[in-house]
DNA sequence: AGCAGACGCGTGCGTTGCGCACGCTATTCT
DNA sequence: AGAATAGCGTGCGCAACGCACGCGTCTGCT
């Protein structure tokens, strides 16, 4: 175990130090503390189950469930009770497709997308009151390492 | 909406840069599909819910299972009901409080160890190859922001 | 010292959400 | 046109959680 720090390339002392971080990561995020406190106030059909939803539809546009199924990470069925839940609190609205009278796209209320908008602003403050203790530039640095590291990175 | 990259200390753009990657990110973690890729071949008990027990119990030593469940943001018998499940698989074992007869606390045992080494050593491969075309330098820069984000971050 | 209240753990009950399988409607291919 | 396929919604069974309770243990007060 020698040190790692700038070192050649990559090592895998890298790779486990951005594990053991992504670990506490996930574990923060595992726990729904965090979701809860962001998405106290909003509309009762919000929870930290209905947000990959709102987040998939904000990013892709209007979506069947079908289609929205993986990147959530659960079942057809899932998707369309999680969407029933969402609808009911008037954040989307089923549309007909119209190339296929079967299918039904799921599409952000405004509503929908204030709320949306919301988690993110709250999120965002969150995190900007917390960075404004780094030294200039470097939270720069890291949202664009960040962005790149979910965008190509093993999550992508 | 002015560039926000290099501005004047920290704007809000950076905290919405960063929400946005993390919510990508929270939702691809949501998804327990990696998780279960991750834990795909390990012992039947440790799965994408048994997983932070696991990782908090490695972080902080032996704990009881109240002191460790605003950690992992459940209920206390949840604690112990995920906590049955791995002293069944083998990887945790209940001991006795020595200075308080009637609290357990939870500590890994050998099998235990090694099974979060194992699933840290996953992911840490996962991470490394998918790092491997990055700048050399930004990686390490990156694991240590990330570092200090996950301690001193909104998530600490 | 003895007792009452508090604390900690484990467990039953009710609730919720998911996956699987099925039915129904619409589409497509021969 | 008819049959096979695809897509959505729903019932059933299962797993997990939160709440509340019981039992054993500790602590503070008289």
């Amino acid at each position: 175990m020698r040190c790692a720090r700038y070192s050649c390339g990559v090592e895998n002392e890298v790779g486990h130090e951005i594990a053991d971080a992504l670990g506490i990561l996930l574990r923060r995020t595992t726990r729904t503390q965090l979701h809860r406190q962001l998405t106290e106030g909003m509309g009762e059909g919000v929870d930290e189950q209905t947000y990959p939803v709102l987040s998939a539809l904000a990013r892709t546009g209007p979506r069947s469930a079908a289609d929205l199924a993986p990147d959530v990470g659960i079942d057809r069925s899932g998707v369309t009770r999680r969407a029933s839940r969402l609808e009911a609190a008037g954040l989307i609205r089923r549309e007909a497709d119209p190339t296929d009278r079967r299918a039904h796209l799921l599409v952000l209320t405004d509503q929908g997308r204030l709320a949306v908008a919301e988690l993110r602003t709250r999120l965002a403050a969150h995190i900007t009151t917390s960075l404004s203790t780094w030294p200039p530039g470097e939270a720069e640095t890291f949202a664009h390492h960040l962005r790149r590291f979910t965008t190509q990175g093993p999550f992508a």
